[in-house]
DNA sequence: CCTACCGATCGGTAGG
DNA sequence: CCTACCGATCGGTAGG
């Protein structure tokens, strides 16, 4: 019988591995020779796959920022009230993070090693969903049903209790990904609605 | 006239200078070269102040660890209610938070960077101080102000929502450390109060 | 506080 | 995917 499980590429290899080792070493603490050795080939074999250690940590910052533009550009676009939005953005943001443990990690904690222009487009990357998610919040307080309170304090408040999930969330701990979304929705809303 | 005003000494010299460019390019990505090169000497210099690149580490995660656990200390060893101590709890993790932003990061984000036994001790006085946290909405609960709640949980996501202010404050903000402390207060018990 | 230096390790390349 | 290697840089020491 053929084998029709195919194995991930040597590329997709390399990710996963190197995220995971990112994620508990640090990426200047990672080096290449650390990410070949887990994979059981030399270090130069990794440039046939990848051009620079860049690579990695930009691949998955950039690819991150995707997962979590597109689930929130989701929620603005539907016709619901901001408590409704609220919740749904909540349970994306907490899923995405449980989903993609290590490479959440290095999307929160090791972008600041990007270097150049990557570094600020990943800056406006990373505003543009604060600002999406604020654009919940004002929309709450416009249909009378949130406290007017100041917006950019309150997101960022939020965004990381939400962010600190991925500190001590653990695939097989008492709560899972939806019941922690339950419980921060109705943590947040009670300091926000009227 | 004599001079008054001493020079603080060479070594805290370094731990100040250590701290902020930690900061700003991590624990492994400052050298003991660019640490000197900032201070105008040689990097071989600075062992004769410091015996070790991780003395710096150590003596920063430490010494603020303390500052914490003294903090916490003094707010639970008071008769005062829950609601009074957690005001008291907030205002002072800010206060010490703002009034030592690079070494707080450096406690809140380089701690990992520790090895061996010094690592497993800090996480313990780390764990030591969630847990006097704890204490005061575990108090808040039986004293029946406050609901019933997964206090761990919950003393997870405020200590969370308050540590991110050392991402964002800025000493010329529109927010002063007391403001930001009865903002977030006001949010975390509106959460919390029956 | 400096010069001079150590062995180790880094990201990456040439060439196969 | 490997061998062999590059120049650069690392934390730290000896000796003054």
């Amino acid at each position: 019988m053929p084998e029709l499980k195919t194995e991930p590429s040597r590329k997709s290899q390399i990710f996963t591995v190197s995220c995971e080792m990112i994620r508990n070493n640090g990426y200047q603490g990672t080096s290449m020779r650390d990410i070949a050795a887990a994979l059981q080939i030399e270090a130069a074999s990794l440039y046939n796959h990848i051009s620079s250690k860049e690579d990695i940590l930009r691949e998955t910052c950039f690819g991150m920022a995707d997962k979590f533009l597109t689930a929130i550009a989701e929620v603005n676009d539907i016709y619901f009230n901001a408590e409704e939005k609220l919740g749904m953005a909540v349970r994306n943001h907490v899923r995405i993070l449980t989903e993609n443990m290590d490479s959440s990690w290095v999307f929160i904690h090791e972008w600041r090693n990007l270097t150049g222009s990557k570094k600020i487009e990943f800056i406006a990357l990373r505003d543009r969903y604060e600002n999406e998610f604020m654009q919940i919040l004002e929309n709450g307080e416009s249909e009378g049903l949130f406290n007017d309170v100041n917006n950019k304090f309150a997101t960022l408040t939020i965004l990381s209790s939400l962010n600190w999930v991925v500190e001590w969330y653990r695939p097989n701990g008492a709560m899972s990904p939806n019941q922690i979304s339950e419980k921060l929705t109705e943590f947040i809303l009670s300091g926000l609605k009227k």
